[in-house]
DNA sequence: TTTAAAATCATGTAAAAAGGGGATGCTGCA
DNA sequence: TGCAGCATCCCCTTTTTACATGATTTTAAA
C-alpha cells in the first residue's frame, strides 16, 4: 500500500519540485497541494493523507499553528516540517506542536523519501542539518516569556519608553520596569540592544 | 532560437520545481544548475547561458555578491533574482548589482516564462508583488551608513556600551557617541531598541 | 482550595543614552 | 585643487535604563 502524501506550501516552485522528486516513487502517492493553511484544512475535511509536508513559513497562519490545528483534529496524520531555515527555534516549535519530522528544502530525493517512509511508520525523522541544529538547543535556549512580557517586549522594540508603554497598557511605569528587568534576565542579556537583537533573531517579535 | 537558462540555487526542491515548470517550454533550453556561487562561476568559464535565475539567499557568497561578479565578467548574461522574500532591501541590492528582474518563488509558470523571455530581450521584469514592494522604497528607505557606523552598529547590537565600544575600537567614547547619534538620525529611530530592531530586520547586522 | 506563577506597584541610586551644540584633520574624487 | 563626506573629538543637560529590594493582588493550575 502506497503512502498518501499531501503538501502545504505557498511556494509554487517548491511544490513542483517536490512533486517532481516524488513522482517516480512507487511507494508514494501524490494527493495534491494547498498553498495556505485554510485550504489545507478545507481539503482535510474530505480526504486525509498519511503524511503532510508542511512549510513552516507561510503568510497568514503559519505552519507552526497549522501543525497544531491539524494534529488536534486528525491525530493519525503525520506531519513533516519543511523550511529553508534550520533554526532550532523553528524546529523546536514545530515538534512541540506535534510534527514527526523536519526536512530542509535543500534535501535530496533520497532524504525526502526516507523522511516520508520513516514518519509514515510513526517514527521521527530529522535531516542531518536539522538534527545538528537541534543539538545546540541547550546552548541557545529559547526564553519562556509570559504574555505580558511579550507584549512589553514588542513595544520596547517599537521604540517606546517605559513611560509610554505604561500609558499604552494602562499600568504603572514601575510595572513596565519590572517586566523589562525580567526580560533582560530571561534572555540573559545586559541591555536593551542585545535584548532586541536576540528577540528579533528568534522571531519573537 | 531558444533561450538558454541556468539556475543557481542551494535548494534542491526549488531547482527541481523550476526545471519542472520550464521543461515543456519550447522557447527555453535548460542548461543545468549550480548550488553555490563558486560552482556557478566555474560553470560559466566553459559555457554561458543567456539568462541566470539566481537565488539571492545562498550560504557563503550571497546571490547579491554573485550577481555583481557575474555581471563584471559577463555583461551579456541577464540575471533574474529569485527569492522567497519580497523585501525592498533585497530587491534593490540585486538591481543595484546589475540584475534585470526579480521573481518570487511562489511565481506561476506563466510568470516565470514571462520573466525569462522579457529579460532575454534586454528589458527588466518584476513580479507583481516585487514591483509593489519596490514602490514602498520611498517610505522605508535603506539607510546608507558608513563602514565605521556599521561596525559600531554591530557592537551596539551585541550589547556593548559606548565606553566598551570605544575601548574595543581604540577611539574616544565621544566618537562612539557621535556615531550612535548619526545612526539614530539615519535610521529615523528614536532610541536603541528601534534602531536595533530595524537593523536586524534589514539584515544589516 | 491551596499554591505557585504572573502581574502589579513602590523607592532609591547609579549608569547609560538621547539631544543639542560646535570643532578639527583626513581623504577620495571631480 | 578644492570640497564634500568621513572619522574623530569635546562640552553640556535631560531623559531613560539598569540594578537592588521588597510587597501586594490576580490568575491559573494542581
Amino acid at each position: 500500500m502506497s503512502i498518501k502524501v499531501f503538501i502545504t506550501d505557498d511556494h509554487y516552485m517548491v511544490i513542483e519540485g517536490i512533486r517532481s522528486l516524488l513522482q517516480h516513487e512507487p511507494a508514494i502517492e501524490w494527493m495534491g497541494h494547498a498553498s495556505n493553511a485554510e485550504s489545507c484544512l478545507a481539503y482535510l475535511r474530505n480526504q486525509q493523507p498519511d503524511v503532510i509536508l508542511m512549510d513552516i513559513n507561510m503568510p497568514g497562519q503559519s505552519g507552526i499553528d497549522l501543525c497544531k490545528a491539524v494534529k488536534d483534529k486528525y491525530p493519525g496524520i503525520f506531519i513533516i516540517g519543511l523550511s529553508t531555515f534550520n533554526q532550532q527555534s523553528f524546529i523546536q516549535k514545530m515538534m512541540d506542536n506535534g510534527a514527526s519530522g523536519y526536512v530542509l528544502k535543500n534535501a535530496t530525493q533520497a532524504e525526502l523519501t526516507a523522511a516520508i517512509t520513516t514518519v509514515a511508520k510513526g517514527q521521527t525523522y530529522f535531516s542531518d542539518e536539522a538534527a545538528a541544529a537541534l543539538r545546540h538547543i541547550s546552548n541557545t535556549q529559547i526564553p519562556v516569556i509570559t504574555r505580558r512580557e511579550k507584549e512589553v517586549l514588542g513595544l520596547i522594540a517599537e521604540g517606546l519608553t517605559n513611560t509610554e508603554i505604561a500609558a499604552k497598557l494602562f499600568i504603572s511605569q514601575a510595572t513596565v520596569d519590572t517586566h523589562r528587568k525580567n526580560l533582560l534576565i530571561k534572555f540573559q542579556t545586559k541591555n536593551t540592544a542585545s535584548l532586541v537583537k536576540t528577540a528579533v533573531q528568534l522571531q519573537l517579535i
